[in-house]
DNA sequence: CTAATGGTTCGACTAGAATCGAATCATGAG
DNA sequence: CTCATGATTCGATTCTAGTCGAACCATTAG
């Protein structure tokens, strides 16, 4: 018995609500302080204080110091990502009496994922960024092409300062709502930044809802313009997408 | 509070000892029944019945009734990779008191993940196919290439025949120990299994852990030529894949 | 049929974990 | 300096979830 790493700790730490709060509340990328997830997650400052102690403790989060306040945050990427995993698996056996609330929506259509585009806005995105050609795949990853180059630095985004510093360039990362794949890493990161800065998207407050203004979503889009003749590996893949773009209605947010 | 799907039911079912001792053995994809996991977990029939209708009620595992066993499994390879990325962080986070067995080594080198194989050699086969040629990489998946089906075919796998049956033909996992990819899904699954037939490699008894003979393991890698040539995308894979194959020590098996 | 074994259900016990009240330390505002 | 606020520590309490003993159903062996 017990072959492995100690999975044990990891899951037991994420299975307890108001831990999951905390970790839920942090996959926006935000940094929050002690009181803040003490609120969010209902509990008093000294649990939540437990809590986070535990969490540290365990390297799925970070703290930042600074004055009289600690900025606590997820720990890195790979963190976000298992949770997405969790939620993917938690989502498939929901009851459905569950996760009906009016967020839903606009939770699936596009949120953040640590720091970059989720959702079904995200994983559309970062399939016609494949067909558009700015990357291109290989073994194990992603490599941005000479044109890829081009497209980012047209928004602004110089990837080759982005290049020197540790994080991955580019990486995917598994989309709960969705089952397909989404650009994370730095370039991910990047991206996200950008398209915010421009205005053409803004997170909600307390959520990890990106609400796009319909100006913005065509900015992007006009950015990526499906490429119908440019079959990668003669799959149909331009229809497919075309009719993703459709399925994706607008939204009112209350 | 309280975004998204119910994260912390799957969390904690997987945070209890017997639970994940439970799911790490089923990780062999090997059936077992309820009194050989009471077994396994160290705890009592009634111990494990309990538990085991946790583990189904969440639909993390299934029953297959026969006679008067009923035998358990994995619920499926979703479940196999979420295992797979708990055990990432709590690898990367290991006091290195733990998990320094003699199993350790034999584990990293050549494990089964489900049904499909795992490790140094696993990561290096499916970059290795990829050299090859016989898979096409494109967005969100891979496709096989004709070259490739000629390829199983000469393995004795008939492509055509699995890619009719429900499951996806082509998946990639990510490797907990060697944090890159490994060849997942129906062609994974066939793939060992005939490795296995040929005699190339064995799964060891009440382990995750395929011990290759020093004659499978060659003729393995004959069937997957190092391609010195055939650079994808401008990167250095090859040299460094090479490095890959010399670095896998053989490990000897008490 | 009876005996033996696989598996579940019920009830009681217990350990451990989450929680909070109160006190304490640390920092910043005035 | 004093006061207010953010955050942690300590101790006591409560409660849930894992555990097993015993009894009970199901199936197979003989």
């Amino acid at each position: 018995m017990s072959e492995g790493p100690n999975i044990v700790r990891v899951a037991a730490l994420i299975g307890d609500n108001a831990r999951a709060e905390v970790l839920s509340a942090l996959m926006s990328g935000r940094a929050y302080t002690a009181t803040e997830l003490a609120d969010t997650a209902g509990v008093t400052k000294q649990t939540i204080s437990f809590h986070l102690g535990k969490l540290l403790e365990a390297a799925l989060i970070t703290v930042e110091k600074q004055g009289r306040h600690r900025y606590f945050m997820l720990a890195g990427p790979e963190v976000a990502s298992l949770l997405e995993s969790l939620m993917g698996l938690a989502f498939k056996n929901e009851d459905g009496s569950r996760f009906t609330g009016p967020r839903d929506p606009a939770l699936r259509k596009a949120r953040i994922c640590y720091d970059h585009l989720a959702g079904e806005l995200g994983v559309c995105v970062y399939e016609q960024m494949l067909q558009n050609g700015i990357f291109q795949q290989h073994s194990g990853g992603l490599d941005l092409t000479e044109h890829g180059r081009a497209w980012f630095l047209r928004l602004g985004i110089d990837t080759d300062a982005l290049a020197s510093s540790k994080r991955p360039l580019c990486r995917t990362c598994l989309d709960w709502s969705e089952r397909r794949h989404h650009l994370a890493g730095a370039l991910g990161s990047a991206l996200l930044t950008r398209i915010q800065e421009r205005g053409w998207a803004k997170q909600e407050k307390d959520s990890r809802v990106i609400a796009f203004s319909a100006s913005g979503e065509k900015a992007l889009w006009a950015m990526l313009p499906p490429q119908s003749t440019l079959s990668v590996s003669g799959q149909t893949f331009t229809s497919q997408r075309s009719v993703d773009i459709e399925n994706i209605q607008t939204i009112q947010h209350t």
